[in-house]
DNA sequence: AGCCAGTATTGACGTATGTCGAACCAGGAC
DNA sequence: GTCCTGGTTCGACATACGTCAATACTGGCT
């Protein structure tokens, strides 16, 4: 993405733009959840089921199921019920805004070089 | 940044990197710290003084003042204090490895394209 | 020195957040 | 139908967080 991205923004997001986003980084914003998306991410296929994913921490189940819902309201994953099991997926979009908002700042710094 | 600065991760973040990718997406979870460093990354010098970004919010001076503190506990912001003023200036290694960090994530999810 | 403007720190307050156990829901197997 | 397994939701708790007013610090000016 290019710097033709970032809006004019005499000064800054607004402050809709940046309450917007700042959800997205809240979600990211603790050890558990950014394990859990990267879980998810670094699977080819694409989905991974619960299952998969609480046995990695040592926390309770529902504290588990309580990230990926923080998840899933950010609008970072996805998830589908198939029979017994729940599968989690990435949404690609939302990190990507987030990498956008990023370069926005680098680009606009004019240290990108 | 290609995914080749992924690392091999067959199962995600180890959890030491994610707690200290964490705390840089903490420093973003809040609207007025994402308005902040907007506002500072956005000043082709660089470099804001607080007196001008304190009376953007309404908020008090010290409650700016916190807020800056974190950024600048991230490693996201620098400050510098010269005279009177204090002068903040993006720290711009910080947001690009957050946005490596997000890349990767999408790159793994191989619907990058 | 003494004062004043710009920042940072302190202490307190209400709210939000992370965690758990317990209870509840969904589907498959019997 | 009755179980059992995998997940979510509920309620409670301790801690962390955002905010403020009050205070302290810093450096220039007179």
């Amino acid at each position: 993405m290019s710097n033709q991205d970032c809006e004019p923004l005499p000064e800054g997001l607004t402050a809709e733009k940046a309450a917007e986003l700042s959800t997205m980084f809240k979600a990211l914003g603790d050890p558990v959840r950014l394990r859990l998306l990267s879980m998810i991410a670094s699977r080819p296929g694409g989905e991974v089921c619960v299952c998969e994913l609480t046995p990695a921490f040592d926390l309770s189940q529902p504290t588990i199921s309580h990230h990926l819902k923080l998840l899933r309201q950010a609008g970072l994953v996805g998830s589908e019920r198939r029979g017994t099991w729940v599968y989690y997926r990435l949404r690609p979009e939302t990190t990507a805004r987030m990498a956008a908002a990023l370069s926005c700042v680098n680009d606009r710094h004019a240290v990108t070089a």
